[in-house]
DNA sequence: CTCTACAGGTGTATCGATTCACTGAAACGA
DNA sequence: TCGTTTCAGTGAATCGATACACCTGTAGAG
């Protein structure tokens, strides 16, 4: 093979031209310089196969058309969607992405952040598991910030996206009261990070005002890691009659357990998933969830980055109300 | 809020130390200069909390920790998942990601394949739709690139993970022909493109040879694009007895249009898929599919680009094997 | 006919880290 | 004691693009 041609640089340009970097580099953009030298190194630029390259134009601190987007378990099926709607919403602006992964661990995620930020990326979309530790301050004064369903503590923020899910919360129970359910499981994730969360702190309210005796079951976020527990809970001689999964992925993992040990849901066992997954429609039996649009979700966190950077500061936060679609997983108690 | 306070730069490290740049930087590695330099200088960018302009580096030319991840789709559920898996292998070898979704369409894949060369990440990983085009000789002759059962036109490979489709192929057929099965439409993705893949070929291929009448019926990667298509082919009078989806998303959208025509699976109809996505035995009914071990692929195509990067040419292709999961979909033709 | 303004360029410092070539001093063998 | 090697560290160039300060020739105003 041929030894490994290097990228064209704007100095080749230059040479190639007869005239100065500096000239190439307006012209590239065409500013200060006459037409007819924007025409010829537009036409050397293409006969090259030249494109700038965005490690220097980031190190000399421009824009770089690339936002980081930080999700907090890519085991999570839900996040997975996220990602792809955010990826094709950035796209449409012309925007690159750069992923990371904090794989269910809140400890790493301000890490993480901070080498997106290193990346010099121009904004952050971030979707974290849990409250994040550590202080974000810093990182967000620096590099503009979109939350999407979650607080980051000490964060100034670009834009901010926010699940009701107080609501969302009442509106499960309110249909599992309604079944004449009274003794609900909740399995919830990340729990240990942030014994308080809001959507907990929901639970526990609703559930007094409506009578219902709720037991909260700290989960691992992915699909194996709520089977055992649903098998546990599901074996007690009180077991209850309806479990309400904080994410679907988690739901998953639970109709999986349910299938193992022969019991019909919703004959014995009603389940309620937490994000309406697009499979989760197509799951045996088809899952009663809440569903969050992932698509006004995706648009809106693009939208408020797009806006900062634009120098647009207007309204920076929306919140996302909660839609609970009633499929055959919830039925009456027996 | 306080100006946003630049990051600690190697300069101001040697300023307080008292030291010049270029001995920081070699104290920074532990190389050359004493020991006792090389702890104040730790102590210092340790108080200042410095870390090493990943940006500046790159520049320089240096190895930047960051391996690009292309995929064809991140609307597919078995992309997302390898996606996943790939991220979580490199970072156990302390590799950061970088994910570019072409989102569906070949065409973009060398674009962005390329632009991930230029943020200068040290290996590329490409999961393609379907065969690129373009020619990817210059990019992989500067970037080491391992593809995932994928093949990049021109390309010279860092390692090659290949999928025994042939074989899977197979497998289906005579599972779909000891059923009774004799009338089967095959949902192939992005066949325009490539009308002579492999996969497609052993279908025609390996029908003939068990005298099945197999049809290909092009077909969208996602969910809602291989529903319509799967009412319309179950719609016609002489309705295939099973329908044999090359990936698993697609699949699930035909269940769905199973669904809504009131068709029993696999009573009416029976269905396979080709990927084994987790979600695929908690479908209803639980998918008949083809698994490819996304943790032994991700394995050995980090493996490979590993090796490579540490100067090691040894084996740098390996084929993964295919097993046929029977399920509840796919049962005796009426 | 001079003075000014401006279009159209060029030279150079800069971003942060790395690395080659070099220097001054100590250490060492003969 | 001299010459050489090693140690510890410095200066400057480099990667590619950008932006500020400056320069030059020409056109228009007075």
């Amino acid at each position: 093979m041929a030894a490994s041609p290097k990228r064209p640089t704007i100095k080749q340009i230059a040479e190639e031209t007869g005239l100065s970097v500096t000239a190439v580099s307006y012209a590239l953009r065409g500013e200060r310089v006459s037409p007819a030298t924007i025409e010829r190194v537009q036409a050397v630029a293409d006969e090259l196969g030249y494109s700038a390259d965005p490690v220097a134009r980031a190190l000399r601190g421009g824009r770089t058309g690339t936002i980081g987007l930080l999700v907090g378990s890519l085991a999570d099926f839900w996040q997975q969607t996220l990602a792809h709607a955010v990826q094709r919403e950035l796209r449409t602006h012309g925007l690159h992405t750069i992923l990371a992964d904090a794989d269910g661990d809140p400890a790493e995620e301000l890490t993480l952040a901070a080498r997106l930020a290193a990346q010099r990326v121009d904004g952050l979309l971030v979707a974290p598991i849990g409250p994040a530790g550590g202080d974000w301050a810093q990182l967000t004064a620096r590099t503009p910030t979109v939350t999407i369903a979650g607080r980051l503590p000490g964060a100034e923020l670009a834009g901010e996206v926010v699940f009701d899910q107080t609501t969302g919360v009442g509106e499960v129970l309110r249909h599992l009261h309604a079944l004449g359910h009274r003794r609900i499981a909740v399995l919830s994730w990340a729990v240990e990070a942030s014994p308080d969360r809001p959507t907990e702190r929901a639970v526990r309210e609703q559930a007094a005002t409506l009578g219902l005796e709720c037991e909260l079951v700290p989960c691992a976020y992915s699909l194996d890691g709520s089977r055992p527990l649903a098998l546990e809970v599901l074996d007690r001689p009180d077991r209850p009659t309806a479990i309400f999964c904080l994410s679907d992925s988690i739901a998953y993992g639970v109709l999986h357990g349910c299938r193992e040990l022969g019991l019909s849901v919703p004959g014995d066992v009603s389940i309620v998933g937490f994000d309406d997954h697009p499979l989760s429609r197509l799951v045996s039996p088809p899952l009663t969830s809440v569903n969050w649009s992932i698509d006004r979700t995706a648009r809106a966190a693009v939208g408020f980055l797009v806006d900062h950077l634009a120098g647009q500061r207007g309204e920076h936060r929306v919140v996302i109300a909660p839609s609970l679609v009633v499929r055959e997983s919830t039925g009456p108690v027996a």
